[in-house]
DNA sequence: CCTATTTATATTTCTAGCCATATTATGGCT
DNA sequence: AGCCATAATATGGCTAGAAATATAAATAGG
């Protein structure tokens, strides 16, 4: 029995399995929330950051929510087909395309504004915890975040040589 | 000031980001330590499931995994193309189809073994607050599973009146 | 028995996410 | 000006994930 529980490689024993199915789970819920607003929820969260500032080019995107750029632009390029935003390059430095919310975009905002009360009605978890686990899961993403960073970094003088 | 950081919306005070950041940035982690099994992610989650007991039917691996049939019945199609898994149709309820390792599959498991301290190593958390995550984002799990399937529920004795 | 319902899996059509590679732009150097 | 290293974004090819719908087998009711 002791043995059974102590195997690492035992689903009940791992961390990762329960971020994962979490992270499944989550955007389920957002789902029905966000499809009224047209939006998916990694689109949710590129207007979360044009909501705070814009415009800003899409590496500043990819380091704000650790996404690739391949998964960047055709996401971009969805969200301006359907009127959230603008991609114009950049006049002074024709290398980054800069985003910015249409009128559109911006008017979601308002209509957001619910979404996260919607979703904690249905966590339920008590605020105390919310507090402890968000915690804990940020500090794990930075972590993680500085991690892979160091191996690029080390791939990349590696390639060099 | 304090407006902005009570700012539901701000990227900053989401619960959900971290953890959608977190599973991604892990799936990179993951990735060099499986592709060399020639496994992904998802397909190593379904290989802990089938070390621990095998065969299992395609609905109960979703119900592990909480993932659904579209998502399962491609991945599990890849698996038995890569020569990790076989499926075949339970001769008592031919609607079933059971999934079992090949010996490849089984044999595997070895060198799986030494992924979780590898693992360990990069994301140098406490193991107490290792504990605490994973114990936390395990109730959340739950609530969250709960949530979804009671309104499943609710949506398909909709769907019937 | 036979039809109606339920159950299990598959298919279709989207969107996402990653890696490796390519393209274009900038800046510094000579 | 011309060249080289670097930087920013784009492309292609793959795997995943979800919802809605379809197919086929099993079961229940009459």
């Amino acid at each position: 029995m002791a043995e059974l529980s102590d195997d690492p490689l035992r689903l009940d024993n791992q961390v990762c399995f329960p971020l994962y199915a979490a992270t499944n789970l989550l955007q389920r819920l957002y789902r029905p929330l966000l499809t009224p607003l047209g939006l998916t929820y990694s689109q949710y969260l590129v207007m979360l950051i044009l909501w705070e500032r814009a415009p800003v080019t899409v590496g500043e995107i990819g380091s704000c929510l650790h996404l690739d750029n391949g998964t960047l632009t055709p996401l971009l390029k969805r969200m301006e087909r359907g009127g959230f935003i603008t991609r114009s390059r950049d006049p002074h430095d024709e290398r980054r395309v800069l985003i910015a919310p249409t009128p559109h975009g911006q008017g979601l905002r308002e209509q957001a504004l619910k979404i996260p009360d919607e979703l904690a009605r249905d966590i339920a978890l008590a605020p105390e915890e919310t507090e402890t686990l968000r915690n804990s899961v940020v500090l794990l993403v930075h972590l993680l975040a500085d991690d892979i960073a160091r191996k690029k970094e080390a791939k990349d003088s590696a390639a060099v040589q």
